[in-house]
DNA sequence: GCAATGCGTAACCATACGGTTACCTTTTCG
DNA sequence: CGAAAAGGTAACCGTATGGTTACGCATTGC
């Protein structure tokens, strides 16, 4: 699963904003969105595939915290789009452009083999 | 139509990448991509209602640039997820700080109104 | 003036997506 | 121990999406 469509479902980017002050419960989550738990649960697989977020087992609990670095595709890919202005940008970060590569690699990969497993990286 | 709906796909990230560098015709564009010249011109119709492009009219032709303040909700969204978790982060600029506001009504809109149109400010 | 070029859009289609309820497994609690 | 809680997933469903071809209008070039 891809960062970008990830984040492309606006209770998602809810969802990652929540988490971003602090881990919490499916079941917190899903009292605070006015849909089903499931739902909730669904979206956070999603999230977790894409690497955005990362779960951990606390008994019967399983709470979800977000994985910030799941956020380099995003911040590679604005940098790109600096760079590619070629305008006043700071300079781009080794890592960033490693993520940078990998973005690229994947829509490239997506795109000549049309259904290829996404979710390689999560 | 939203920024972050708009850049799921990879076809129009790439399409943006590409007029980051400069602006192009919807032709030249769709010969850099295995996909048909009418699809190319739906993608361009999103991220123009996105606000992430802006078409100019020279006679027939249509070229389409980069419009970068598009990019804001993104930036917003980032140092959203940034100051949420109370770290070391520099401070919000306000211009993002007003891109967040909007980008979180128009999420709230979405959620309450289910079919609200989103193209409001493109 | 007419053919070619450029491009937007409609109609169609297969697939995907985000919601739901129902069901099930595991863990916790009284 | 049995009921409740927590959470994952399947099946279903309505809607959306991203591709296609066909069509039509405006502009350009010979």
């Amino acid at each position: 699963m891809d960062v970008f469509e990830a984040l492309a479902d606006p209770v998602r980017r809810e969802l990652l904003l929540r988490l971003g002050e602090g881990p919490a419960r499916v079941a917190d989550l899903a009292s605070e969105h006015p849909i089903s738990r499931p739902a909730v649960s669904r979206h956070l697989r999603v999230l977790r595939e894409a690497g955005l977020v990362a779960a951990t087992a606390s008994g019967r609990e399983r709470p979800h915290a977000l994985a910030r670095e799941g956020l380099e595709p995003l911040r590679a890919y604005l940098a790109a789009l600096d760079a590619a202005a070629a305008t006043l940008t700071p300079p781009v970060a080794e890592h960033q452009l490693d993520a940078l590569e990998l973005e690229l690699r994947r829509s490239g990969r997506r795109r000549t083999s049309g259904s290829t497993s996404e979710g390689e990286t999560a």
